[in-house]
DNA sequence: GATGAATGAGTCTTCATTCAT
DNA sequence: AATGAATGAAGACTCATTCAT
């Protein structure tokens, strides 16, 4: 019977991965053993290699399912039609990364700031994160555009441009809140807003 | 050997600083390990001891250093009299980073990012960076007020709030530049630029 | 491999003290280094780890295990009915401990002197070494207040004093058999004997 | 000037003696290392080994140093003439031990417990050591002899057993009031006169 | 399949000793 | 002669991974 034993299987492999994220944001990646995250599962160390060949391998899972989900959730935001206005935009995205941090007890900053750190020796772990951060960004160039085509921006506005100081503002947000821990999403957005209202000019 | 000078002392420090940052950067915080720093200081386990007590130690110091360096500069930056406008802003202090890099054969965004995760688990490090990053913070508040004085921004401009926005635009075009690597200072400034053109209404 | 049963833990345990011990003896407690009980032991460095905490813990169950299995015997002794005379006490505690030591292949005697000086560092170890001697001696109270109530000893004898008399007696020929090796536990109770035999006046 | 360098020499000496004893107590011979004893002796660490060629060199000569200090005063106890009757000459030596100790700040009863043990791995030491708890032992014997010629002793009596037992209980002293901290001299006088004075039958 | 005991290379750190200054 | 910085071998302990049961 595979049916059943394909959704064990899944939930199996929630579980642990779930362990390793409650472990792996109290301690860190590498100050995390393996035991710590086989007790915290409730399975046995053999169970869990079952499921994961090596740390480094759960290291990635735990990483790159939180960017699955997270892709989904900002896609629909980005899908908007017609789209909201810069301001909006960035505090519709930062407020999905700190909502999902409510959800499931874990707190997807921390896990990205992790993440991050961790891209730089594993490679696969650093193209994962370029394929999902390029598409991102590639995302907001093409809101950007319609801001432009809407007269949002000026017509010589640089989509790119605008995309590349849009992604920085949401990522941004990631480390001063896990570091500071005082911003919340309409902070972001009021501080865009006050600046886009100003003439620029003295 | 009698009593070493303190300028020897120094020197001894930073070279040991110099490899821990080298090695820290290809291989990251926790997979290298002291002896990697040993042979890449070219001194003897003992000596790097008798300079820093323990790994933490070299770490705390490898990061903090770093932040120290900067805040100097940072210092500088928001000290113009009159502020720079909002975007140039964004693209002096990027540039500050990416060209802090370039110097000294170290990366300061890469330590930055490794900080950023190490901070989550060393209580001490936390207290630091949020010291640093409070400070910054509260001089682009000022710097922000000054703004809206002299009526760059309106009247009724939230100042703090600016300041969220700067700083987590600053930080994310670290984490940007690390994760994808196409990011320069001044698309930043033009990205900012474009959208403070707009008048925000299509 | 699944759990393992009880009993085999059991042998486990007793490998590595056994391991231990002979070390101990060879070398001393702090010359012997983990990795010489390892080896001794037939296990690895992981497996011994898995039954003592830390070395400190392995030298506290090489010594207390000791320690208990001594105290069965010594009491043994102490509760004979009519109590043996004092010549006789002596000798019979002194051949426990020196056959105990022949047993096993392992010198309760070499044990007994390593562990009183690790005792003084040791504040667990010292408290189960008070608690282990001073109930020993309060045994051997007992019976002085049997010898006196038996006529052996003048009324106004007092018997903690002959307690502690017959105690450093026995405690002394350990140090100088280890030592001179050349006593035998009927010198001692010779030497005593003559002693009683005296009526102390010349 | 000869005189007055070894003067210093000597006094130099023992600064490091008394350094490495009060070290050596409170730690442990393996516990204390050459840098505690350097600090504690206010010296440094290349003057130390000026005097004494190694760690294990300065260990004999601190437990040595203590072993022949005594030396003078038993001898003085052994050769009063007539003898005092035993239990007088136990309270004697158990006195001298104490008050020993009681001098100089240091007790010659921890450094000796250190001493037996070290003895068994140091091979040098535990040869003084022989030599000295023999002379000893030889020099009990002849006291011995001297109390069985007053009559003090049957004719029969056996004076090296007496001399065993006399040491064992002078050595035991030394062990009893280390672990359990309650024995005075007296007491151990008082409890060989209770036992002496019994006939020995019921 | 599942278990968890066992492995052993690798980690951080200490410390007796030396010797350039 | 004296200093104390430097050495580097050795120590205690950990932990990712395996595999006998």
């Amino acid at each position: 019977m595979p049916r059943i034993s394909d959704e064990r299987r899944a939930a199996r492999r929630a579980q642990i991965l779930e362990a390793a994220w409650a472990c792996f944001q109290k301690q860190g990646l590498h100050a995390t053993s393996m035991d710590d995250i086989v007790r915290a599962s409730g399975l046995s160390a053999g169970a869990v290699y079952s499921y994961f060949a090596s740390k480094e391998a759960l290291i990635f899972a735990a990483v790159t399912t939180s960017l699955g989900a997270l892709r989904d959730l900002v896609a629909t935001v980005l899908e908007a039609t017609p789209p909201p206005p810069p301001e909006e935009l960035v505090r519709r995205l930062a407020a999905l990364v700190a909502e999902f941090t409510a959800r499931e007890g874990y707190d997807l900053r921390r896990i990205a700031l992790l993440g991050w750190a961790e891209a730089q020796r594993n490679e696969q772990l650093r193209e994962t994160m370029q394929g999902f951060y390029g598409a991102f960004r590639l995302g907001l160039t093409e809101t950007a555009g319609r801001w432009r085509d809407e007269g949002r921006l000026p017509p010589d506005a640089a989509p790119p441009e605008v995309a590349k100081l849009i992604l920085a503002t949401v990522l941004g947000f990631v480390v001063q809140s896990v570091l500071l821990g005082d911003v919340r999403p309409e902070d972001l957005g009021r501080g865009l807003g006050d600046l886009m209202a100003g003439d620029g000019r003295p």
